[in-house]
DNA sequence: CGATTACATTCCACTATATGGAAACTTACC
DNA sequence: GGTAAGTTTCCATATAGTGGAATGTAATCG
């Protein structure tokens, strides 16, 4: 239906030139992208198709193709595709690069030991958010609302909308722009609301969400920012609605706010101490 | 094993169908192992160009989408391409399915704290053996001959070695016959010697190497075999030279075969638990 | 249980896309 | 400052990728 805005080698609004020359490892990249964001269920090609807006053929030869690679593997009793093992075994080599998620895992565990509750650990890329860590607290009824490695359109979740409302309002309305299309598969979420909810956050100085999907729960969202004052990261903490009466919701944001402080200053540290050996350090 | 191959593409003996319509996926995928198998130094473009064939616009052009979708990243001080941050974070939604580094974390740790050397933990992935795991022991000179996320043609290494030369004669002959062309990169290898080295190590029962590089250094290797007794997968230790005499030598391999067991008896018990939810499942 | 629907896969004629030879450009090295 | 080694861009060409349509297959229903 809507045809892919491929302006041939031009720059899109967020400085991420689309190459000429490489339309099917674009696409292919995408699938990539939508299946390691829902890696616990599984992809079918329908779901593929919708989520990519390529054509069923198309979509189908590149993923045969991708499996074919090891990239991606499909399981042959329900047809739904997962990551391949060259994906694990790949992801294995990059990990030393990024190290982010190892730097906050004093703080997450002590998040969910003071609070009981699930704590997650997003990171921005491009117009999504990465769930890349989660630690559960003690709390016996939990609130999964993501798996490690989940992705979605920034400010769907918590976390997300943690990142984009602290964005500048440029980059918002280019971003919410962007994803626009994909915001009616997450609840019945739409650009205006989507930006309302981002005035909402921004008027708060947190963020507190329904979390999306069946039953209750709620989530408060906090940014955490480079050194040059960027949100490039958030935490969050899901629980539910019961737990999150206002006056809890800011004993959690206040946590939040400590351990996320606690991070940019552990960040900063390193970033003066090591050289710049490749370009953005911790994303 | 209907094999409906067109010119384009090499059909190959692995069972491993080339698909129609892919050729820019499938060279993708090319450069993205090649480069994770060498992450932690980087690969120049004119590296790539080598190690994969392609001409030096092709692969530039392939690399260039590929940055823009963040599967690998550049260096621009050096120019080297590495793996990108979302190699990393689809590593990680990938994790959970691949269980055998978990499953061996223990034995890797008695075999290095038991001889004080390094262990490796290597699988096979089609012509390549991938390390997915090493453990240091005690002893102060290391040889670190490979990182985790390495990846080499089956039987350069001790582990790969192992692989090779415990499969059907058949298999053999077609895996040295496909990576023939790869092997003088490594020493002043080839096929004729490759061969040579895989019937030594069958006369043996076990795999002793050089260690190729700099330096004197030695390596063990035994496999490790799924249910249907195949090699998948191998454990390796490499010392200098001098802590692998003849005596020495036959004891690690002693402690190796006996640590293999003991991974193959662990997996055949899950296997036999475990619903077969997705097609193989150590690998 | 045969009909209907949803989803997956293959076919193939057409053309937009990827290709690679050549050349320009940008460092690195005497 | 001149040569070489490596990187990046250009562009005419044909080949690899595309997608509409048809076929195949597995669930769902009346």
């Amino acid at each position: 239906m809507t045809s892919r805005s491929r302006e041939s080698g031009s720059p899109n609004d967020l400085g991420i030139i689309a190459p000429k020359g490489a339309q099917s490892i674009q696409r292919a990249a995408l699938l990539l992208r939508a299946i390691a964001g829902h890696n616990r269920s599984g992809l079918r090609l329908v779901d593929l198709v919708d989520i990519s807006g390529l054509e069923i053929p198309t979509a189908h030869r590149i993923l045969k193709a991708l499996v074919a690679e090891n990239l991606i593997k499909q399981n042959l009793t329900n047809r739904r595709y997962f990551l391949g093992p060259l994906m694990f075994e790949a992801g294995l080599a990059a990990t030393h690069e990024f190290s982010l998620r190892d730097l906050c895992q004093e703080s997450l565990q002590r998040i969910a030991d003071r609070t009981g509750d699930t704590v997650f650990l997003n990171v921005r890329r491009d117009y999504e958010a990465v769930c890349i860590e989660r630690k559960d607290g003690s709390y016996p009824i939990k609130v999964f609302s993501l798996n490690v490695g989940d992705r979605r359109p920034l400010g769907v979740g918590a976390g997300g909308m943690a990142i984009l409302s602290n964005l500048r309002e440029s980059e918002i309305f280019s971003i919410s722009n962007h994803i626009a299309a994909l915001l009616p598969r997450y609840g019945k979420l739409n650009e205006k609301l989507l930006l309302s909810l981002v005035k909402r956050s921004q008027e708060r100085g947190y963020v507190l969400h329904k979390v999306s999907g069946l039953g209750g729960g709620k989530a408060v969202g906090y940014p955490i920012r480079n050194s040059s004052g960027e949100p490039f990261a958030a935490l969050s903490i899901a629980a539910i609605t019961s737990r999150m009466g206002t006056a809890r919701c800011a004993k959690l944001v206040a946590i939040l706010r400590k351990e996320a402080l606690n991070i940019e200053r552990i960040i900063t540290q390193r970033d003066v101490s090591k050289s710049p050996v490749l370009g953005n350090r911790y994303n």
